[in-house]
DNA sequence: CTGAAAGCGCTTACAG
DNA sequence: CTGAAAGCGCTTACAG
């Protein structure tokens, strides 16, 4: 019965294999996804026959017959640099979010696009995504409603702010670890303690400032607040701690909010001859090789990026299979206290 | 004689197009892709039709039908930190190959795929790219063997050192970088120029020595290499840079290779009090943001990542095209003179 | 110069 | 319990 016939192009496909096996497309086809209702026994009979001849089912055609392509794009937030737009991967963080992402998108079979700055509906249909992955969207982010729009399911890491009904997102508990900063640097004598915070209307700026101005509420401490605008280099960060060193109440604590705001707010220091931690307590709101590297090593949040990523793509799996996500994720992030913030 | 049907499932396909137009399918296809003998007038008209219905042709539908699937994969370097696997995406370099490498192939309407450590040929055509953009192969990397056994073409950024014939690659000058950055440091002075090596056997690396170890010779300057891993972190360049600053005749220039010796570079020179450039000029092998805004900013090599990226997308299409590529492409680097070796 | 038809490799109603 | 057939949206010989 089994008719030997080889595949011309060299492919194995799924028509050799049910002339091996002596039986149907179909019923390979069944055999190998579950489906139908075969013996056991075929099953593991096809499946020896299928594995003997080497054959892989063509992702391709699986795509093209189940209108998906088998690929999640991930999306990072951008920054000008003199005119020269720049993907903010370079951040330790997202670089984080962008390898354990490609690791669980590759675990379900998934494959990872990375996305330069696209903006147009049909820019998007060229990199025709199954689902999106979008780091840090800002308030009311139009890339949602676009991607949507166009049957894309869109998972964020970190939450719309203008969007609080929405689920669709992976986040840390951002107040809950603003305060826990707060508290470990108070219990280490910090009393004046000032946040360089990012000028965005991205939610975890939002929620890190408002929990910072409770706690300072509570405490009856005067809140210092510096913006800091994101898309840029260290220089602004520099600028801005300078200035709250040179006030005539200079902070003893210092809050870096952003993973990019550590060297800058470093530099101002060691310029100054201001010894980390004995005149001054630095933290930063995100982890980094370079927090862990200084010297001293700064405290730093870690937000589980990996982490953040991993149920970022599981959540965006559940979306395109159909199933319901009707609450958020939460990663638990950890504060990582080292040297710079202990007395 | 245009029947007016509409696709059912809301995608416009081309069936549509045709219908609308009055012409087959097989006429509506030769006029979107230049294809056929068709008049200018009627290409024009069948482009108007398709473009007023909204029409994308099916990039699924095309991949299946060509045996692609319009993706690249990017392979970036590992390392093993404490058991657990990272790529290096982390530096700065190798951000700027995949912004650039994703930019690059979007623009020719291929996705890039990130792909986490993979080993198997199962787990390569899971991803199933059509060609790979491979980073700083090691000496005879077999990846390169097992995906072109696969018919997946390889385009390294630096080439095998193992494979002097082998043409596929793009890379900077690395010999004349060196000689370059020598010159320089000579000219500022410097006498006792010692360097940081990386470890490993990737051409960048052994072309760097070789340069130098040939330059010493000319100039009849003994040569002091150290060897550094590439694996870890900050603290073996740091170790490193220690142990030279602590001999009896230091050296009164420092050349780190690889970016992530910086850090462990300046640390040791900070510890030690040792200053940039008055006690030691510090140049750097791969420039970076931390290079440039280090206080001094340090002198480095901008190997310009985003076109060497360019280079390797543009050599795997033409690859992917059937033309062939009869040699490597030069990405000329350029050598960024700062603060931490002008005296 | 244009069209009808085959076929890429799968999956999935549907018929038996 | 299994198979024959249609069809996903394209492209491409081939026929006229």
């Amino acid at each position: 019965m089994a008719k030997l016939t080889k595949a011309a192009g060299g492919r194995v496909t799924i028509r050799d294999v049910a002339a091996a096996a002596g039986v149907s497309v179909t019923t390979v086809s069944d055999a190998l996804n579950n489906k139908g209702k075969l013996r056991q026994e075929t099953r593991d009979r096809i499946r020896q026959t299928a594995e003997s001849l080497g054959y892989r089912p063509s992702r391709t055609a699986q795509a093209f017959r189940h209108g998906r392509t088998g690929t999640i794009a991930l999306v990072l937030p951008h920054r000008d640099v003199s005119g020269n737009e720049h993907d903010m991967i370079g951040l330790d963080y997202y670089m984080s979010i962008a390898s354990g992402s490609a690791r669980a998108a590759f675990g379900e079979g998934y494959g990872l696009l990375l996305t330069p700055r696209i903006s147009t509906q049909n820019e998007w249909r060229l990199i025709g995504p199954d689902g999106v992955v979008l780091c840090d969207p800002a308030a009311d982010d139009p890339r949602i409603d676009m991607l949507e729009g166009m049957a894309i399911p869109v998972v964020s890491i970190e939450r719309d702010p203008a969007r609080p009904d929405r689920p669709y997102y992976v986040s840390g508990d951002n107040e809950q670890n603003m305060r826990e900063l707060l508290e470990h640097l108070h219990e280490q004598g910090a009393r004046r303690i000032a946040l360089l915070s990012a000028s965005s209307s991205w939610a975890w700026t939002l929620e890190g400032e408002h929990a910072y101005e409770t706690w300072c509420a509570e405490h009856d401490m005067r809140p210092r607040v510096v913006p800091v605008a994101v898309d840029r280099l260290e220089s602004d960060s520099y600028r801005a701690t300078c200035a709250l060193l040179d006030t005539a109440e200079p902070p003893d604590a210092l809050i870096a909010s952003a993973e990019q705001y550590t060297e800058g707010a470093t530099r101002a220091c060691w310029e100054r001859g201001v010894r980390i931690p004995q005149d001054l307590m630095l933290a930063v709101g995100i982890d980094s090789r370079f927090a862990q590297q200084y010297n001293p090593p700064i405290t730093a949040i870690d937000l589980r990026p990996v982490d953040q990523a991993e149920a970022a793509v599981q959540m965006l799996l559940k979306r395109l299979g159909g199933e319901t996500v009707d609450k958020p994720s939460t990663v638990p992030s950890q504060l990582r206290v080292r040297t710079s913030t202990r007395r």
